[in-house]
Formats: C-alpha cells, sequence, structure tokens
DNA sequence: CTGTTAGCGCTTTCAT
DNA sequence: ATGAAAGCGCTAACAG
C-alpha cells in the first residue's frame, strides 16, 4: 500500500492490477494520510515558520511576506506566518515546537544561540534571519534601515539640498525604524556638507501642518524633508502646497517606501523604493536550498534602497 | 518519566526522589518533546489555522488578525496564518493536511462539505466560517458588508441627504466588498426614497479630482459622497476643499473603516466603523469552547456596523 | 512480486 | 512505587 501510493516503483514491484486495487480502496475509504504519524516516521515536515521584525503592517510589509509565500508554496513548502512578535516573545519558541518546521524566516534578534539549537534539534534544517547587518554562519536578509537614509541624502546632496530637515516618527511602530533611517541619513549628509535637523512628527493632518507652519512655512534655501515614510511625506506636501510654497523649488519632499499612494500623487513624490520582490523570491530559494543539499552555504540577500525621483525632490 | 515531566501526580505515585533525577536528567540532556509524536500519540495538536478572506491588507484586516491571534495565544493556542487564499486554491488544504490544527478559522467559500468532512477527520475540531450570512450547523462571524452599506445609508437618510454618489472602487481587490456594500447602501437608500447613482473610481488623487469636477463640481442640494473606505473618501474631501465646495453644507462625505486617518483628518470624516476587537476575541474564545467541549453548540458572532459622525456630514 | 515487521517518540494501562 | 509493553499511522528493510 505505501509503494503504491508514494509512487516507489523501482523495477515494477507492484503488479498493475494490485496497484489499481489498492488505489480503489484508498478511494472508496477516503483515505487521508496523517500528517503527525508522517511527520514522526520522517523527521521533516514541509511546513515553513515566517515571523517579521515589529514592522508596521502596511503596504511593504505586506508585500514582502506574500511574496516569500507565495515562491515557498510554489516550491511546495506550506508557509505559515506567526504574527505577534513583541507580544508574546515566547510565542515563536512554542510555535516552532509545535510545529516542527522545516524552515525558520525569522528577525535576527529572536534567532539566539540557544534558540537555534533547540530548533535545529526540532527538526529545522533552514533558518533565515531577517537582519539589519550579516552575521556570520548565518543565512540572512539583510535590510539596513541606515542605508535607506544614507540613500535618501546622497539623493539630496546630488540635488544640490544644503539642509534637511528630518521627520522623526512618533509613532511607536515606527520609532525604531525611523530612529536607524534618520542615522543613516545624518551620518552621509554630514560627509557632504549638508546639515539635518531632527523634528518629531506625527501621522496627524492637522499637526503636521502646525509643524509645516512652524518650521518650514519660510525656509532657508536648499531645504529639504525627509520623511520617514511616504504617508508622512505626503502631508508635508499637502500643507506646503496649501500654503503656496513651491515644491521642489522652494522647499524638496523625499519619503520612503515608493508606495503606491507616492507614485499617484501630485506633485509625484520622490521617494526610496526598498521593495524587492525578487528578494524575497531568492529568500525562499535559498531556504529551498538549505532544507535539500546538506551543506548548503550560508547566504546573505540584501535589500537595495534606491531613490526613486519624482517631482518633489 | 512520562508522570514526572507532565506532573500527573496522582496520589504521589513518584518519590520525589525520582522526581529529582528524572528532572535532573531531562535538563542536563536538554529534553524537547517531540511535537509529531506528541501529536500522533494524542490525536490532537494546539494549532490554529488562520485564513482571510481576499480582503485588502490594511488596517481593518490586520487589526482583526492580530486581535484574533492574541487571544488564542493567551488562551494557549499557536495561532498561524495561512495568507494566499486565491492565488493558492488548494494551499489550505494542504495546510492543514500538514498542520492538523484543531481549530480552523476561515471564509465561508472555501469551507465545502467535502473539505469539512476531510478536515474533521483529520483532527480539526473546532470551525468558524467568515461569512456574509449565518450557516445552518456552522459557527461563523457574519461580517455583512451590505449592511455597512445600510447603515451608512440610514445615516444619510437621517442627516436630510436625498442624493447618494456612490464611489465604487476600481481596484480589483475592492471590487467585491465595494459591490456589496453599494448594494446595502441602494437598498436602504431606495426605501427612504433617496436616490443613488453609482460611479467607478480608482485611489488616484488626479483621478478623483478629475471626478469631483465632473460629478460634484455644481452638486444638487442633499447630495452625498459614499466611499467604500476611507482613503478613497479622503481624496473627496481633499478635492471638495480644494474647490472651496462646503462640507457637509454643499456635499457630505461618507466613508467606511473609521480609520486613523479618518479620526485625525481635518474636517473629521464621518466613516462606519466595523473595528470590534471584542469581536474577534468572542471568537477566539467560542474556537476554545469548541475544542474543549464536545458538543459546543454552532455560534454566530455578528460584526455591529455604526456610523461614527465626523464633520463631513 | 507480496507479506511481515520494526520502530520513529510518546502516553497509559497493566503487572509486579 | 516502579518496570514493561502496547499502540497511535506510517515507511523501508527484509524474508519469502
Amino acid at each position: 500500500v505505501s509503494y503504491v501510493l508514494n509512487g516507489v516503483d523501482d523495477r515494477h514491484r507492484i503488479t498493475p492490477e494490485t496497484r489499481e486495487r489498492v488505489l480503489a480502496a484508498a478511494a472508496r475509504l477516503g483515505y487521508e494520510p496523517n500528517a503527525a504519524a508522517l511527520a514522526l516516521r520522517s523527521g521533516r515536515t514541509e511546513i515553513v515558520l515566517i515571523q517579521l521584525p515589529e514592522w508596521p503592517l502596511g503596504p511593504p510589509t505586506t508585500d514582502a511576506v506574500l511574496t516569500l509565500s507565495d515562491e515557498l508554496e510554489l516550491l511546495g513548502y506550506t508557509p505559515l506566518v506567526h504574527l505577534l512578535g513583541a507580544s508574546h516573545p515566547e510565542g515563536l519558541a512554542r510555535a516552532c515546537r509545535r510545529v516542527s518546521p522545516i524552515g525558520l524566516v525569522a528577525p535576527g534578534d529572536v534567532l539566539t544561540e540557544a534558540f537555534l539549537s533547540s530548533a535545529r534539534s526540532g527538526g529545522v534544517r533552514a533558518v533565515i534571519a531577517i537582519t539589519e547587518r550579516p552575521v556570520a554562519g548565518l543565512s540572512t536578509v539583510v535590510i539596513d534601515q541606515r542605508r535607506i537614509g544614507r540613500v535618501a541624502a546622497q539623493h539630496l546632496a546630488g540635488r544640490g539640498y544644503r539642509h534637511i530637515l528630518a521627520l522623526e516618527a512618533t509613532d511607536p511602530g515606527l520609532a525604531q525604524l525611523s530612529r536607524e533611517r534618520i542615522e543613516g541619513l545624518t551620518s552621509v549628509a554630514h560627509k557632504s556638507g549638508l546639515t539635518v535637523e531632527t523634528v518629531p512628527a506625527g501621522l496627524d493632518r492637522e499637526a503636521m501642518d502646525e509643524l509645516v507652519g512652524r518650521r518650514i512655512a519660510r525656509p532657508a534655501r536648499g531645504t529639504a524633508v525627509f520623511a520617514v515614510n511616504d504617508a508622512h511625506a505626503l502631508l508635508v506636501v499637502e500643507s506646503l502646497r496649501r500654503r503656496s510654497i513651491a515644491i521642489p523649488r522652494s522647499v524638496g519632499v523625499i519619503g520612503c517606501d515608493d508606495s503606491s499612494e507616492a507614485r499617484q500623487s501630485c506633485p509625484r513624490l520622490t521617494s526610496i523604493r526598498l521593495r524587492a520582490p525578487d528578494m524575497w523570491r531568492r529568500v525562499a530559494r535559498a531556504l529551498h536550498q538549505m532544507t535539500s543539499v546538506d551543506s548548503a552555504p550560508a547566504v546573505t540577500i540584501r535589500a537595495i534602497p534606491r531613490a526613486v525621483a519624482g517631482e518633489t525632490t
């Protein structure tokens, strides 16, 4: 029965007629293989557990998971997403123990030595960490938030801006991201002789309008605003237009994410593109390598941020 | 060993000293229970599989999953989300076979008779369907999109509007939703003697501005715009303000979702609140009931949409 | 070509 | 109080 059902037909072991009888019986009885027994016997599953860093669940993030999931599914795996990172720190470990996945994609900071060794002994064969920078001996997807800021600074310097007003997001979900991006921005800006001033800002139309009035209404020559994402940037643009301040002549504006809103806005917003669908597909394929080949080397897959010039710089 | 590790200490079966020895050995060897063996032996897991309808992955949706996941985690389950609905129709069945979850939350239309019986025989004890309307014999979360439209129509009728311009979303992810909401809107509107006109609209600033210019620039008395979500509604508001058309005096605007953008916009957007955190918590608890009690009755949990009056109606 | 069996890791019953 | 063993569903090795 096992041979027939699994198609192990090495050198005609099974008579076609027997095969038919087995198949017929299976169909008649509505036979379905038992997942637990399969996993116990084979010592592996086809499940890949995915946990995301504490990113806001906006378009860039959902794009990433959807692409990764899609490619994994195509490769025959069953990708499952474990939400709830920070709120239940033990959650991933528990999930790992309970599904014994064969692969794991998770933020670097939860992948401690202890966690990894317990996961490995639990059957996990492929681990990919989502990190800020490469980690020795571990496959990583490197998403360097600082680099995003650096690219923005380069773009602004190239366009001749001399002064950057960096909006630091007050939204707790964006705070970390925001700080890192501005850190990168500042480092390059200073090297290029630009000055940077950081101001806290929320995703609030009125507050942003007030902020614009206070800080940018009469801008110094060569001032640009850097926002941590397009939503913030678009609020700035809106406020500037309401005040009839010329963009990009008087003030430049640059966002991050290259969201569809940014591409459709008028004037089209300059932004930093981070989305790299093929990057997540490559992650899936790297994971596939690791599960199939025993000594697959650790890989590093980098997100390459690029400035997408719109009409606001 | 099993008795010690599982704390089965009925009437002092185990000598404290033996218990200690077992515990020490387990610690020393880094013992971790094997998920597959556990599942095989006990015939159940603590996994709950979640699949969402083809909703756009915006704030209302992510809110829902996060709340549901959180409560399930609190109850001791391991919630896992299977993304990819339409793209891989077989995906959920495969996922179900592979993890043999004890609970399942999924859109009603994938829960066919065949699927359910195969899932049940695979160990699934609790199923909750996300549907438009209750299904006999099945526990359901009822999210009636038509009802959302009805509530909007009631609100507008109550405010004295006589004519509604309904914006039907062209975005494929929103098309279905949009159609249903407008259907509900229309039914109540007609009953109340309001007229409804449906116009396709995309989430595009310029196109929306053009649409407003063409259709609402010189509105008939008592005209209101109904948008399928707040993002669309806010574009309308922006365009109306640019044209100095008085809101809500000349034209009313109502959105859906009661998003944070809507609450923070100026003027504050009237919207339909659908978010019901406690609804998803109730879903989790209902599921818990079903897994623990053998003959738990099917429950129906309804989302109650409510108009949240802002300054645009 | 087919039938039988051990054993994956675990719990629980039964004997001692 | 402890030890031994059966069996959950499956596959692969082995004997026939």
